[in-house]
DNA sequence: TTCTAACTTGTATTTATTACAATGTAGAAA
DNA sequence: TTTCTACATTGTAATAAATACAAGTTAGAA
């Protein structure tokens, strides 16, 4: 887990003010995997009792907007959150809410090269993002830690 | 704009009763391009006066599940609608809400391709999705209508 | 034409998120 | 180190999207 100091920096480092919710917030996102807002509430009430749920909200708007951390695109009609906010894609399950990062070069350089020479009229290509949408073989993270 | 007689004959095929409602929810499905299901409700409610925005949702959800219809993932809390149920992928404008669908057959294959080779483990894939994020380089539709 | 499962409707609820005003604090400046 | 204030947090209230449910209606099979 990414020390306290690195985050710190991180947060002044983007002109926002470091404060313990903040700190907070940013590890139970990577602790917890793409989570809702309500789950970072959960965890992070544990470590600040007196934690508003307002302020989670708040602080997720400020960090996606500073770019520290991304939504998530999701079927549901909830709002998800990533921790990483470097360019990667995702494996969605088609039948749990499971949802792992995808990290591949060699892929994206397919697809530069690609979309560079096909060019989409009228559009200006930023980033492609990719849902891989499938099947888990294994049980799901979980259960796997259950059984650990 | 498709014929009430298909759009009938889809919806019988699935298994559900044709009804007015249903009708009016796919063609206004086709009409605003990848509509929210408040803006369904909105379109529809013209020509179906007591319309009930609960039908919307119940008719959104039969048609999503008979695989009539798709939800979109969108980066919004809010879920969107897409009336085509077959393979594509979606240009998304990075400023506005603006969505396009996009298909490309020969990306499709480059794709299969490359992950027919390359193995995920512990994933079966089954579909892969892109969102290509940019911008729109001329006005967006809306517009652009507005213009005509 | 009859009949019933399927559908629609309206109301009430839930759930995620946002608005806002009052209070508190991080950290720059004195 | 102390002061000061713009920025943060909190709690409450409000919105908005979606769902639950019970009562009435209708598609379409028989
Ligand atoms: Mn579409
Ligand atoms: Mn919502
Ligand atoms: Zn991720
Ligand atoms: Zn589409």
């Amino acid at each position: 887990m990414k020390p306290v100091k690195e985050i710190a920096k991180t947060i002044s480092a983007s002109g926002l003010k470091i404060t313990p919710q903040r700190i907070a917030v940013i590890q139970a996102l990577e602790k917890l995997e793409h989570p809702r807002a309500e789950e970072i509430i959960r965890e992070v009430s544990e470590q600040i009792p007196g934690l508003s749920p307002t302020t989670v909200y708040n602080t997720l708007d400020a960090l996606v907007s500073k770019k520290i951390i991304r939504k998530v695109h999701t079927e549901a009609d909830v709002m998800r959150y990533d921790a990483i906010p470097d360019h990667h894609h995702h494996l969605y399950c088609m039948q749990s809410d499971r949802m792992d990062d995808y990290f591949d070069p060699e892929l994206d350089k397919l697809l530069e090269d690609y979309f560079r020479k096909k060019n989409i009229k009228g559009f200006r290509l930023k980033e492609v993002k990719l849902q891989l949408m499938g099947e888990f073989e294994n049980k799901d993270k979980t259960s796997v830690e259950k059984n650990a």
